[in-house]
DNA sequence: GATGAATGAGCTTTCATTCAT
DNA sequence: TATGAATGAAAGCTCATTCAT
C-alpha cells in the first residue's frame, strides 16, 4: 500500500517492518532454490521449504500464491541476474570482438562457477512445468537472446563489418545461448573428470566468435 | 528394443505373441509420449495412459515397472532414433564439410519437422527428473555428442586439416549439440511467427561449420 | 459400462463383483449419513467416513467424485424414498380426503419415526451448500410439492369439488410441505418434552386438510 | 444489542466512541451478512469479511469472538427484527382474524420483499452448524412460534370462539411458521417464473386462517 | 483500539502401485 | 496375460485465530 521508505517522515517501525518483510521473502526464496536444486521441484514439499526457511507453511503461502510461484520468481530473478551480469560486461566493452569474448568468458567465470545452483535451476529445474513457468523461462531466454543479438549488431556496426544477412543475427544469438547453456550444464554436471570449465569455456567462445565472423562482411 | 521373431524355428504362436506383445508395448509408449507432451509428465496419470492405450492400468504395469520407466524408455528410444538418423546421414558422407552440413540440415528436416513431439520430450519433458531419467538423458546426449566429435575428427582427418587442439573436439561437439537443441526448441515452440525452420537451420549450420573450421589447421 | 446382471449368460464372478460394488457404495453412503447427522457435514472428514465404512479414503474417492457428491447422493436417495413412501400411500387412496390424511400421517409414522436421521439430513445437513447440493435439494422438494399438488387436484376432481382458484393448488402444496418439514423438525429435535409426534402430526394434518377444503367449491 | 448513549451524564467523547463502536460493529455485521448470503458461510473467510468492512482481521476479532459469533449475532438480530415486525403488526390489531391476516401479509410485504438476504440467512445459511448456532436458530423460531401461538389464543379469546383443543395451538403455530418459511423461500429463490409473491402470500394466509378456524369452536 | 503478519492443525484430494480374480 | 477395484501415503493449500507492535 505505501511504497518503500520515503526518505524521511515515516514511522521507523514501518520501515523496519518493510525490511523484514523483504528479508522473509528472500529467506524463503533461498531455501526453495537450495531444495529445488538438491531434491528437485516435485520432490520438495512446501513444508520442507518452510522448515528450511524457518517459517511456517502458512508464511510461505502468505508470501507466495503457491509452490509454482516460487519457481517462477526464482526463474525470473536468476534470468535477470544473468542478463545484468552479461550485459554489464558488454557495456564495459567498446563493441569489439574482444568485448564480446569477455562477456562470454564472464558467463562461465562469474556466473557458472560461483552459482552452479542457479545454472541448475535455470537449465534443469525450471524446465517442463506449467505454461506460467514456461512463460517465465521463455521470457528469460528471449531477453538474453535479444541482448546477444544486439551485441552482435553493435559489434558489426562498430567494426564497420556489416552482417551479410542482418536477419541472421537472431539465429546466431539463439545458437550462442544454446552453446552457453549446454556447455555449462555438460561440464558442470555431466562430466566429472576435472575438466577445466574456464578452458572449455574459452574454446566455446573461440568457436562461436568464429561462427559470428563468418556472417560479417570482410 | 529389438527382440522380435528371430529367423525361423519357433512356434508360430509364440512368434505372434511376441509381435502382439511388442505391439502392446508400442501402443502404450505412443500413448505415453502423446500425453507427456500434451499435458506434461506429472500431469499425466497412469490411468490416463492406460485409457489412451486402450488397456488397463494393470497392463501398463505389466509392461513397465513404473511410470518413470516409460519416460526413460521414451528418452532412450528417441535418443537412439535421433542418433541413427544423424549418424546415417554422416555415414553416407565422404567426410567432407558438405556431409557434415547435410547431417545438420537433416536434423531439422527429418527429425524436428516430422516429429516435434519427440523434440519436446527430449528437450523439455525428460528434463528435471530422478537420477535414472537424468542418466538416460545424459547418455543420449553424450552419445550424440560423441558421434559429432568423431565426425569432426573424421572430417579433419579426411580433409587433411588436423585440429589445432585435438582435445577441443569435444567442446565443439557439445556446443554443436547445444545449438541444435536450442535452435530447434526456440523456433519450433517459442517463436510463433512463421519463421522458416529450414532457413534458420541452414544459418545455424553455416554458423557452426565456420566455428569448426576455426579449429582446423589451414 | 455393462448394465446389471442380464438374466443369464454372464460370468458368475462378474455378477458377484457388481453386487459387491453396489454394496460398497451403500456402506459408504450409510457411514456418511450417520456421520453427517452426528457431527455435521463440515465436521466430518473424508477419512472418518472411510474408517466408518471400513474402507480406505481412496475407495471413497473411487466411488464418489468428492465429499459433496456423497451429500448430493444422500439428498437424492432420501428425497426419492420419501416421495415413494408418500406417493404410494396416495396411490392406495381413492382420492378422498381420507387418503390425503393417511398419506400425511404416514409421513410421520413411517418416515420420521423410523428414520429421524434422514429427516435431519434433508432438513438440516443438506441446507446451505454449493449450487449442486442446493439443486438436488430443490429438485427433491419440488417433486414432492408437485406430488402434493397433483393429489389435491385429483382429490378435488374425485370429490367433484373443483378448486375455487386452480392455480392456487401449488401454493397449497408448498405450504403443506412447509408444515410437514417444520413440524417434523420441531417435534423431533427441538422439543425434548415427550411430545407425541403422532398426536401433533394428526393435528397438523387436520389443520392442513381444513386449509385445503377452504379452496374447494362446496 | 442496544447499549448506546444512555440519557445524560457521560463524557461526550465516550458517547462518541460508543457510537463509533456500534457503527463499526454494524459495518462488520453487514459485510458478513452480504458475504454469507452471497458465497455461503464456509466459503467466506474472516479476511474477506474484514476487507468488505474495510477493517483489518484483527478488528473483526476484536468485536466478535469468532466467525461463528457473527453468524449467531446475525441470526439473533434478524430473528428479533422479524418478531418485532410481525408482532407490531399484531399489536396494532384488535385480535380479529383480519389482524391475524394482516400480520401474515406483512411478513411477505415488509420482510421478504425488502430483505431477501435476511430470509436467506435465516432459512439457509444459519442451518446446519454448531450447537451454538442451532441454539440461536431454535430460539428465534421458538419465540416466533410462541408469538403466533399467543396470537391465536388472543384471537380465539377475543372472538369468543375458544379452541376445541387448546393444547393444539402450538402445533398450529409451528405449522404456520413452517408455511411462511417454505413459501417465502420457494417463491423467492426456487421459482424463477415471476410468481407474484404477494399473491401467493395471500393464498397461503387464506389457507392457514382456514386451518386455524377449523380449531375454533363455532 | 487497530493492524496484519504469522501460525500450523487439518482438510480434501490425487495417484502410483498392487494383487486377487 | 489382463483386469480394475482397492489402497494409503503424501502433498498442497486454506483459514480461523493470535499477538507484537
Amino acid at each position: 500500500m505505501q511504497e518503500s521508505s520515503q526518505t524521511t517522515l515515516e514511522k521507523p517501525s514501518a520501515t523496519r517492518r518493510k525490511r523484514e518483510k523483504a528479508h522473509r521473502e528472500r529467506t524463503i526464496l533461498d531455501a526453495a532454490l537450495t531444495l529445488f536444486v538438491e531434491k528437485g521441484f516435485h520432490q520438495t514439499s512446501a513444508n520442507e521449504i518452510a522448515n528450511a526457511a524457518e517459517v511456517s507453511v502458512g508464511t510461505v503461502y502468505f508470501y507466495f500464491k503457491n509452490k509454482e510461484a516460487l519457481l517462477i520468481r526464482l526463474t525470473q530473478d536468476i534470468s535477470y541476474e544473468l542478463r545484468k551480469l552479461v550485459g554489464s560486461e558488454f557495456s564495459k566493452s567498446d563493441g569489439s570482438l574482444k568485448g564480446f569474448r569477455r562477456a562470454g568468458i564472464s558467463f562461465f567465470k562469474d556466473f557458472c562457477i560461483p552459482h552452479p545452483e542457479k545454472v541448475t535451476l535455470l537449465f534443469r529445474e525450471a524446465v517442463g512445468h506449467s505454461t506460467e513457468v514456461e512463460e517465465a523461462r521463455k521470457k528469460g531466454f528471449t531477453q538474453l537472446t535479444e541482448d546477444v543479438r544486439k551485441a552482435i549488431l553493435f559489434m558489426a556496426d562498430n567494426m564497420n563489418r556489416p552482417l551479410t544477412t542482418p536477419e541472421s543475427a537472431e539465429v546466431l544469438a539463439v545458437s550462442i545461448v544454446g552453446i552457453y547453456e549446454r556447455v555449462a550444464y555438460n561440464y558442470l554436471f555431466w562430466k566429472d573428470d576435472g575438466a577445466d570449465i574456464l578452458k572449455v569455456g574459452d574454446d566455446a567462445v573461440t568457436f562461436l566468435v568464429a561462427g559470428v565472423e563468418r556472417f560479417l562482411k570482410p
